[in-house]
DNA sequence: GATCAGTCGCGTACCACACGCCGAA
DNA sequence: CGTTCGGCGTGTGGTACGCGACTGA
């Protein structure tokens, strides 16, 4: 039994939503999804099956389980006897497809039967007949890197896949699940993606804009991790000296999480990264926010030693299953199950457990976070809800009030 | 391109007072 | 050392306001 669903708390979690950072049932899937046209953009996924918490991004053949990256590198990446496990990509899809659609674009999503036999009579109860026309998936093209949805090696570092998540300029349209690729090379993440809008390809394209609006939620998500984590959470990564690969140095890093920052961020030279990076102006975090959303300029690349890495994070963000490489200010144009500090000696066993505690720690501390309001004394709460107040602000006892929460009523 | 007015969103100050904290007895 | 007392600072929520960003003329 996995997870339960973060809606309904009593179905196991089947699929991951990015914009919603949820975990849910089919059923609930389903009804949280069909509530209008824009969650009906929300690209979802499988939940990875062995960590319950991130967005699967590939299917173990051999063990009948959807895997996310990190799980995926952690328990193929080794030299053990199932690195050679085959794996299957796991597609992402919009709208409100039933069951069998579902099944039509994962073959393995019937083998799993606590999904597709147990939702399939959920759904069958719900009343949704949008399924055809508003139904989309995507590749992770990123994942795809062959053409072929079959999987059999980890992305090596030298796979130049790392701009995967950087548009692609044609294979980044969702696709109906009677579509086929146009051909292969349709697949492959086209390296070095200036940012340059190609006119036409995005124009007059109701599918791609759907898929736009999906990205939005991805770029938030990006953003806060991006620049919360250079700020907060760059203290981990420092200490694991994951960071150094992305940025080079401290300076670097907190410079490029400064809300303040004006025109470029370089730094080159680093120790172990040569970093070009090329930011935009931005004088605070919503233009921050609206930069990492444009479509058209890059704003952040960075070049990795020899041709091991070439990070861009371009503001194009694809609904890869890259979550928590993402989330740790990498782009999503990491190679699959590269995390960010990825050491360019993996052949270390010592290091190798360095990054496992890094990810752990990493996450660890990204549960702790909490970024809602806490009360930290409960009475007082208590006691400011039921105080009188004139226009917001409280009132002496017996003093003559606009507003009263427990009557909500005005005393004149 | 520069300027101005209007709009929007976000952050913060403000209020009273019960309560937590801390030093003194 | 443990308990009690008194004083002071803190925290609580809804609203108004200021400021910067953005947009259109």
């Amino acid at each position: 039994m996995g997870y339960l669903c973060d809606f309904c708390g009593d179905q196991r979690a089947v699929v991951y939503c990015r914009s919603d950072a949820a975990c849910l049932c089919l059923s609930c899937d389903r009804n949280v999804h069909s509530a209008n046209a824009l969650s009906r953009r929300h690209s979802r996924t499988l939940v990875c099956e062995r960590c319950n918490s991130e967005p699967a991004s590939v299917q173990c053949t051999e063990e009948s389980i959807s895997l996310c990256q990190n799980c995926d590198w952690l328990g193929h990446g080794t030299a053990s006897s199932s690195s050679t496990h085959k794996r299957q990509t796991i597609n992402c899809y919009t709208g409100c497809p039933s069951s069998a659609e579902l099944s039509s674009i994962w073959s393995f999503f019937s083998d799993i039967p606590s999904m597709g036999e147990k939702c399939e009579q959920e759904l069958g109860l719900m009343s949704i007949n949008e399924n055809r026309n508003n139904s989309t998936w995507v590749p992770l093209e990123s994942q795809n890197v062959s053409g072929s949805p079959q999987v059999t090696d980890l992305p090596s570092k030298d796979r130049s896949s790392v701009g995967a998540s950087s548009m692609p300029e044609s294979s980044s349209k969702p696709r109906l699940p009677d579509q086929q690729p146009e051909s292969a090379d349709e697949c492959i993440p086209k390296l070095n993606w200036s940012g340059k809008k190609s006119p036409g390809i995005f124009e007059d394209d109701d599918l791609y804009n759907d898929f736009n609006m999906d990205e939005v939620d991805l770029e938030l998500e990006n953003y806060e991790e991006l620049f919360g984590m250079t700020l907060s959470h760059s203290e981990d990564l420092f200490e694991n000296g994951g960071i150094d690969s992305l940025f080079g140095t401290k300076e670097v890093a907190a410079s490029a999480g400064n809300s303040n920052c004006q025109g470029a961020v370089a730094a080159e030279g680093s120790s172990i990264g040569l970093v070009n990076a090329v930011q935009p102006a931005c004088s605070n975090a919503a233009s921050a926010d609206s930069m990492l959303s444009s479509k058209t300029e890059p704003f952040l690349r960075i070049t990795g030693r020899q041709s091991q890495s070439n990070i861009s994070f371009s503001g194009i963000s694809k609904d890869s299953s890259t979550g928590d490489y993402q989330e740790c200010g990498a782009s999503s144009t990491l190679p699959i199950g590269e995390p960010p500090w990825y050491s360019p000696c993996p052949e270390s066993s010592l290091q190798y457990a360095s990054r496992s505690n890094a990810v752990m720690r990493y996450r660890e501390k990204k549960k702790a976070r909490k970024f809602e309001k806490s009360v930290r004394y409960a009475s007082r709460k208590a006691r400011a809800d039921i105080r009188k107040r004139v226009k917001g602000r409280f009132v002496k006892a017996g003093d003559v009030y606009d507003y009263d929460p427990l009557s909500q009523t005005r005393s004149y």
